[in-house]
DNA sequence: TTGACATATCGGAAAATGTAGATATAATGG
DNA sequence: CCATTATATCTACATTTTCCGATATGTCAA
């Protein structure tokens, strides 16, 4: 684990944001394709429409929250699902409380 | 409390690794003036001393943390102590395990 | 295969951050 | 008051981050 790395990612008003929608997929995001958001994530563009910002820019800050480890990958067809890694996002507030 | 100052004050290697040296300050830094570094804090010099790295930078440094609420600072003299705020600290971990 | 759509990546302009040196301010001892 | 020491602040420059438009890549459906 880089708590770096993992700052980093947070310290962004944006990515802080994607971060939290995720962990009530269902209240923020329209659906999509009928796939279960809780299970399954949720799409690029379901982000982009969400964020204010361009595609380029939310499949970026996806890939800086994958890097960091708090949101996993998985491809499904044309479309990429992202969801939250509850276990690295715990280890983080581990983290925090024994080393920090 | 503002979650993008604190986790922006932590993504810096340096911040880090100051906020980590206070938790046991004795551990880590060179006696002061017979002030005991657990209660009261450490000065800048102190610090400036364990970072390598300029007494403005060093100074920079404290403030940043200090204005994101992570350490609490005393002037003795023409001296300025610096400790952590184990109540904010604690509030960050609280933050992560309910709000993120 | 080709067209259309979803996503990723590249290159860049603007803003923020890192870090230093120079200087200002505060406090002390003489 | 003055010289000295500790700290804070200002200015500047290099590096990093933010965010975009353009383009490349992947995938499906016809």
């Amino acid at each position: 684990m880089d708590p770096i790395e993992l700052f980093k990612a947070l310290s962004n008003e944006s990515r802080l944001q994607i971060l939290q929608w995720l962990k009530e997929p269902e209240k923020h995001f329209v659906p999509h394709e009928g796939v279960d958001m809780r299970t399954i994530g949720v799409c690029v563009s379901q982000v982009t429409d969400k964020l204010n910002m361009t595609q380029s820019t939310a499949s970026q800050y996806l890939s800086i929250l994958q890097r960091a480890g708090l949101i996993r990958t998985e491809r499904i067809g044309k479309y990429t699902y992202y969801k939250r890694d509850e276990e690295k996002i715990s280890e983080l507030a581990a983290y925090l409380n024994q080393q920090l």
